[in-house]
DNA sequence: CAGAATCCACCGGGATACTG
DNA sequence: CAGTATCCCGGTGGATTCTG
């Protein structure tokens, strides 16, 4: 697994933590991941489902989150290229979290006052 | 000084991960929460756990946890500044997320192989 | 379709110094 | 003790263009 560069372990106790955050922040991985725990997606189908994601960005967070390890890349040899991407087990592991998150969140933030 | 300008939400669908996401996200607003949610500290104690981060930082993030609603600041007006920070209800809230958070940081981030 | 390349703005965050 | 105030650098992420 290639040494990515935001294992910028400062490790004060409670690290584990901050651990575990390095690998969902980056403004799209924890709704990519949130997307890809229902199952296999390919890049434009993801991108859909992210409006506001550029392809770069899209690009961008999968190839890091490939590199944690949390999410498998499968392309197919075909005229019109097809890429398929999916949780690995580990990404797989990350469902309470990302469920946590979202329970938090569906219940904490105003969903409806946020439309401003 | 109010203004939280993570209010940034695209809100695709699973938006209330990156919500929940943003408010926690931020270097160390996690492992702030973790402290904190072992009881209330006082500026100085929480710098002490936290060896590697900055005064500015320090104070930077608490006044966003504190924005966020998710941290209260009890200022004592004495001749030795005295300031307490501890959670709020909506801070203690967030318990299961950290705690989800934690828990896959300790089963899954190489503790002992990190520190190639 | 699924990118790669380039350019660039922004601001998160570090270092340092000063203060009530 | 618990902050401010500045300065500054690098990374993150946006917009756009080109391609196999």
């Amino acid at each position: 697994m290639p040494r990515i560069k935001h294992s910028n372990f400062d490790c004060s106790p409670g690290c584990p933590v901050e651990g575990a955050l390095s690998l969902i922040d980056g403004k799209w991985k924890g709704v990519i991941l949130y997307h890809l725990l229902e199952g296999t997606l390919r890049f434009n189908e993801i991108r859909r489902k992210l409006p506001n994601v550029t392809q770069r960005m899209l690009t961008l967070q999968l190839r890091e989150l490939e590199a944690d390890g949390l999410v498998l890349r499968k392309v197919f040899a075909q005229v019109p290229p097809r890429v398929e991407y999916s949780l690995t087990e580990r990404g797989r592991s990350l469902a309470p979290v990302i469920a946590a998150l979202k329970a938090w969140g569906d219940a904490n933030l105003p969903r409806s006052a946020e439309a401003a």
